[in-house]
DNA sequence: AAAAAGTGCTTTGTAATACAAAGTTATATA
DNA sequence: TATATAACTTTGTATTACAAAGCACTTTTT
């Protein structure tokens, strides 16, 4: 039998995880510079956190060229989402069910 | 302006210390061995994060002996209350309100 | 009475984060 | 030509998280 905190998705502990994908869901798209100041991140600590969502297939990473200059949008994907959704109902059943 | 992620406590992206907290909001009291099997942790790691969590004076720690046989009990703070009840509103706030 | 087990830690050691800052490649603009 | 922007990667450091072992003490078992 699991215990509470098992149920808890590892990957959404960390608080730019959380609000990366919290935007993400209701986004459609969100690129590179507009993540990176909804958040207040540097330039790596953003690159770190979505590579980590990359590995797990959480988040698709679009890589496009607008004229000459390339551009980065991010979308969460289904399973992404899905596991979100199970990790929010984890953490209320957590906090409302004792 | 504070951004999203800002408005949570970093004490609690941790899920151990998510699951201390939770536990103790909806139980008077609950005593080291109680805790330590209902979140299946190591005798260090439960002691490390109570200790964690006790430095922020958001738990309490009670030793008291019972016959020769020292007890551990932990309560919530009502600053750890507060703190919690805050950090859950802001992950509300993240999860639903955009 | 000796050995084993339990309470509640602390210490030790390791591995995994998290993060800022600087470096990088390439294009763009002044 | 010099500066700026995009989107990283690399480097280095500091902070966690955790298991496992050790510890002092008491209790239970044999």
């Amino acid at each position: 039998m699991k215990n509470i905190i098992e149920q808890l998705n590892k990957a959404f502990d960390n608080r730019v995880r959380l609000g990366i994908m919290s935007i993400l869901l209701v986004n459609e798209e969100v690129d590179f510079n507009e993540m990176k100041e909804r958040l207040d991140l540097t330039d790596g600590n953003l690159a770190s956190h979505i590579s980590a969502l990359e590995k797990l297939d959480y988040v698709l990473v679009k890589k496009e060229f607008v004229g000459k200059k390339t551009k980065t949008t991010y979308q969460v994907s289904i399973l992404g989402k899905k596991a979100f959704q199970d990790h929010i109902k984890a953490l209320e059943k957590l906090l409302h069910k004792k």
